[in-house]
DNA sequence: GACAATATATCGTAAAACGATATAATAAAT
DNA sequence: ATTTATTATATCGTTTTACGATATATTGTC
């Protein structure tokens, strides 16, 4: 009972593989290395937990988002982003952009930029 | 043993939830309705059964990110975001905002509307 | 009156997140 | 040189969540 689908058709896709194909949009990495992007890329709001990032690696290769390019047998475990795994990053940044776009557009994004003296005086 | 955590501190939230607040961010609505409005803001991506609604509506109000407003025993269960949904909703859709403003930095985010002649000739 | 769409609810399964724990290698500090 | 911190990977068990199936009732339409 092989590990399955990160949802069906792949789309949506958790916050947390989300950031794991983001890290690895950049350039390849190993597991620690996408570990410490992750929360980076995030500003701290998404940490993995060695749990929750070697099973989604493990789920990503099961369903060749990523392939692993060590060489011989290395200390630290290389991946990189498979041309499936780009297209599906891709779909849902779009999603991302979508839902941004929208919010702008009903007016629901609040720039973190305007404080309260630009709400009162602006 | 309550229904949980919506994730600690409830960041981040799962695209279904987060697609939930977004429709109520709007206007209250009830249930069905939340339905049909995620669908059509995420241009149909993300579909939400009778398990996932009624599920993740049940954990929110548990959470108090939103609240029954229903008047008397109406068919139609009526649900506003409280004052706590509306800040994690602002909350995640920052994060949302932030992933987008990065991949956009770093030359990720392909726009739909740059089609191969443009690339070709542009 | 029949039928489709609306509307809510629950149950069971599967999948995912995550903390705990373990182990080992490398780098830094004393 | 030896201790200590950091880097690095891995697995196990629990909790949480997503989600399809199923059920039921109401409202609206033909």
């Amino acid at each position: 009972m092989k590990t399955q689908k990160l949802t069906k058709g792949n789309i949506p896709l958790s916050p947390q593989i989300f950031y794991v194909l983001l890290s690895l949009a950049i350039k390849q990495r190993h597991g620690y290395e996408i570990m410490k992007q992750v929360q980076s890329d995030s500003q701290g709001k998404i940490k993995l937990g060695p749990g929750t990032l070697y099973g989604a690696i493990k789920r990503m290769l099961e369903e060749k988002l990523i392939i692993e390019i060590t060489s011989d047998k290395q200390r630290r475990r290389v991946y990189k982003l498979t041309d499936k795994g780009r297209a599906i990053f891709q779909s849902e940044l779009q999603r991302y952009n979508e839902a941004v776009e929208l919010a702008r557009q009903k007016k629901l994004l609040i720039s973190p930029l305007i404080n309260k003296f630009t709400l009162v005086y602006g």
